[in-house]
DNA sequence: TTCCCTTTGAAGATC
DNA sequence: GATCTTCAAAGGGAA
């Protein structure tokens, strides 16, 4: 693992923000060997992070320690490099891979959610299954699977997949398939945590309705793409689970971390040119040397304004237009009232878009995580499930967690590749020093109500004494667990 | 309708 | 460099 290193290679680049981990010791090793329920481990986890926070200072593995040295090289210059590379094997027809080996760019909708709606953790979503046959694909979707089938062995090497290989292809393809027939043969179980599921499982999310064994998308000759030569199917109505797209709004290119939100269906970031067209709007997407490819080309600044639109013209979730309050006649009141500057000013500010921050680790995490702690809990407020998902982070183990800080690296990356000029102080309401919000300001030391609130029962994790709100109790049990409530609480 | 809550991490601003 | 502030997601709840 690059935290591990220290200090040596960078080839996963999330040795730099690897600074949350506890330390843990050898006892939390012992204790993850031990194959006992997963809120067990989270709790005993748990309760070594609190411990291990209290003995801040007197640990010698501090999380100073752990952090490899900074990164001496230009990111982002040698990321471009490898851009500009994988730009010019596009030109050929084909790239050999992407530069960022770990985006897959295939989404697999039933798999993205590996968990069942108790809560645990379904068999498939465990265990990749690989299926051997026979099929005929376009170039382009070659393309995408060797990419795939490079990501795979990079990201799985005991995975017997070949790039190349019909059977590899083939076995891409099937497992995408919502058949459990894809379950009966030649099945590669890839090495996963026994407690968690791999946080890169569900970046083999391919759309089965898309890759149906030995159901190749008619539309495929159907529609070429003119300037590309690439098929481009039209948009089934029913195609997109995540993708609100009414037909005909093909070519909205995921992101290639949307599997991360495969419920919500959002990516993350937009493609900000236009001329291409994805033919699997769902199923396959562009990974980033393409997608950066296309936005090195066409930088953002040179794109008219619709470029907060996709090529369909659909605002993609990344990029929220300012909403603009529909005041009646309000533009001939201000109009009459306000100055040239101002009009110009509010008018930058509406076509300016909003550029969504990338999400760090904990975000990606939580996205992925969100669902399951709704499920295997009665809690709704997202506050309390924060919460939960707050412990929960600071009990995975340390590898767990430097993959989601690879793919928030990347995602940091693939954002900076797509709008270089963007400063996380453009989303600054009202600039610096200006609260959008007051946040309540905790004392150190202050004791709140709610210190008798006990043990969580839904995790199992340790008590919680930093709550703050009457509410919480509330938030945390419900309704429905009134008994579970604090004195306080049950008082209100 | 808007903001708060709540979490962690990143980034910018300030001292 | 340390500290502070804001924002990113989420959705129920409060004002």
């Amino acid at each position: 693992m690059p935290q591990l290193n220290g200090g040596g290679g960078d080839d996963l680049g999330a040795n730099d923000e690897l600074i949350s981990f506890k330390d843990e010791g050898e006892q939390e090793e012992k204790i993850s060997e031990n194959s006992s329920a997963e809120r067990d481990l989270a709790d005993v986890k748990s309760s070594l992070v609190n411990e291990s926070e209290t003995n801040q200072n007197s640990s010698s593995d501090s999380e100073a320690e752990r952090r490899p040295p900074p990164r001496s090289e230009s990111f982002r210059d040698k990321s471009r490099e490898s851009l500009e590379e994988a730009a010019k094997r596009q030109d050929g027809g084909l790239f050999k891979g992407p530069p960022y080996p770990g985006y897959p760019f295939i989404m697999i909708p039933d798999l993205t959610s590996p968990y069942l709606p108790n809560g645990s953790l379904s068999p498939t979503a465990r265990t990749l299954h690989i299926q051997s046959g026979s099929t005929h694909y376009s170039a382009y979707k070659t393309i995408e699977h060797q990419i795939a089938i490079q990501y795979l062995q990079m990201k799985w090497p005991l995975l017997d997949v070949q790039a190349g290989s019909l059977q590899s292809r083939q076995a891409l393809k099937d497992a995408r398939s919502p058949s459990p027939a894809h379950i009966v043969s030649n099945k590669v179980p890839v090495v996963q945590h026994p407690h968690h599921v791999h946080p890169l499982t569900p970046l083999i999310t391919y759309s089965n309705e898309h890759f149906t064994p030995g159901n190749p998308p008619p539309h495929l000759p159907a529609d070429v793409d003119p300037k590309t030569g690439i098929p481009r199917p039209p948009h089934p109505p029913d195609i997109s689970p995540y993708y609100p797209l009414s037909p005909g709004t093909v070519g909205q290119i995921p992101h290639p971390l949307g599997w991360l939100v495969p419920q919500q269906g959002q990516p993350v970031y937009p493609i900000t040119t236009g001329g291409f067209r994805h033919p699997y709007p769902t199923a396959l997407t562009v990974n980033a040397s393409m997608s950066s490819f296309l936005s090195s080309r066409f930088p953002p600044h040179m794109v008219p304004p619709h470029h907060t639109l996709h090529t369909t013209g659909i605002p993609h979730p990344a990029i929220v237009t300012p909403t603009v309050k529909q005041e009646s006649s309000q533009s001939d009141v201000a109009s009459l009232h306000s100055s040239k500057h101002q009009d110009s000013k509010k008018e930058e500010e509406k076509k300016k878009p909003h550029i969504k921050k990338p999400l760090n680790a904990f975000m990606l995490y939580m996205k992925e995580m969100r669902a399951k702690v709704v499920a295997e809990c009665t809690l709704k407020e997202s506050a309390a499930i924060n919460q939960i998902l707050g412990r929960r982070w600071h009990a995975l183990s340390r590898e767990e967690q430097a993959k989601y800080y690879e793919l928030a690296r990347k995602e940091r990356q693939l954002h900076m590749q797509l709008y270089p000029g963007w400063s996380a102080r453009d989303n600054y309401v009202g600039g610096y020093g200006k609260k959008k919000k007051r946040k309540r300001d905790k004392q150190p030391g202050e004791t709140n109500e709610h210190s008798e609130c006990f043990l969580n029962p839904c995790l199992s994790l340790p008590p919680i004494t930093d709550l703050s709100a009457p509410k919480k109790c509330r938030a945390r049990f419900g309704l429905d667990q009134q008994n579970n409530w604090c004195g306080p609480c049950s008082s209100l």
